[in-house]
DNA sequence: GTATAATTGTGAAATTGTTCACAAGCTGAA
DNA sequence: TTCAGCTTGTGAACAATTTCACAATTATAC
């Protein structure tokens, strides 16, 4: 496999949920034109972004919409279950326990961590909190794949590195600061203030430029 | 100005919030190699950045903290409020509503809506819920300037539609489905499952590939 | 005042990502 | 079996973004 870009890892995301939608409406293939289309992108990207992963598809014809889902699953890692913990059950941590869409994909929040003496010990929406001081050990004993970081910005640091210490290569903050992590651990960052800046930014300047 | 990239805007609000922490920290001058560490960029991506804006530096010296941040904070419209609506009080509108961030940066939320009866009238949080069937009158009453969506899937483009008719243009949708604006609307989409997709994929595919 | 050390601002080069354009290949009709 | 009509897969062209490299400029030490 030749080196993928960001980009396209999101884009194979997009096709794979257009594919899903394709799917219940009942077709049986589906044209890189037909993908384009539901994710305002040309089919010259989507054909781009899918050869990167082999020939999917049929000449004249397109590609087989559920052969081409399910590769796509299996590229995405999303043709297994994947094991999950959630530190920090506030707001947005308990957002995220009830987030149905992780549930759909395999991503199974097994246990979730606080330093919350009132949350520790309960069940949380039906899966258990532990106390932060012991996330080494939770993150072992119930085999974790990833951790969803949903602590306060000072906080997010320190607890990204037990975990990183802990073993474990996938990381998902939520805190609004950019944290540091070792080269073999894979660390996305979801900040909801920056896209509200965004819209302020193009709101602000809009007169001033041309966008497409 | 000439045009700038989402990246280079994106950045810019990271730089932001590196400049509150070195002023907080008490320096009065912070240099590009400064803010490129925080950030792990390179400081000549900081310069470049910085640049499409004017010179806010110093040759020899670096750039004054303060002055910087304010000019950031102009530039990406955070000298202001912004009057925030938000569609849908479940799950993910609920954590957003108590995002303290937002307020932090101006971003006020005025107005929830919901279609749930027993959540309308009444305020959640200290903020009044409206019938979403109202929307367009309350948009206007409120003066809103963005629409946060928090919808289901099924229901968010014509939610989406309905804040377009009305007149806003500015759209930061939650709902894990691309949705399709006007051109003359910015939409950004958070879509949190995807990020979970990112991690996975890494971890199925490290093997197979070099990433730096 | 001069030299030294530092850091900006910016064209140019390098790299990365996207779109074009077309040969190759499949389907279905006659 | 041949032909017309599509659509894929992909090298090449193009566009955008990042990094390099260095002149210009400032502060500071002596």
């Amino acid at each position: 496999m030749n080196k993928v870009s960001d980009s396209t890892v999101g884009r194979l995301s997009m096709y794979y949920r257009s594919l899903l939608e394709f799917e219940k409406k009942g077709y049986k293939i589906v044209s890189s034109k037909d993908l384009a289309k539901t994710e305002k992108l040309t089919p010259a990207q989507v054909r781009k972004d899918l050869s990167s992963f082999g020939s999917f598809g049929t000449r004249g014809l397109g590609y087989p919409a559920k052969e081409l889902k399910e590769k796509i699953a299996k590229i995405l890692g999303l043709d297994r279950s994947w094991n999950v913990a959630l530190v920090g059950v506030g707001n947005v941590g308990s957002a995220l326990v009830s987030y149905k869409e992780f549930q759909k994909q395999g991503f199974n929040i097994k246990v979730l961590f606080d330093n919350d003496l009132r949350k520790i010990s309960k069940s949380h929406k039906g899966i258990p909190v532990s106390d932060v001081k012991n996330l080494a050990e939770g993150l072992k004993k119930n085999k974790i794949d990833m951790v969803i970081l949903a602590v306060p910005a000072q906080s997010v640091q320190e607890v990204a590195d037990r975990v990183v210490s802990a073993g474990v290569k996938s990381i998902l903050n939520f805190a609004p600061v950019q944290i540091k992590v070792p080269n073999d651990v894979v660390l996305r960052s979801v900040n909801m203030a920056m896209e509200l800046e965004h819209l302020s930014f193009y709101l602000t300047n809009k007169a001033l430029m041309m966008r497409s």
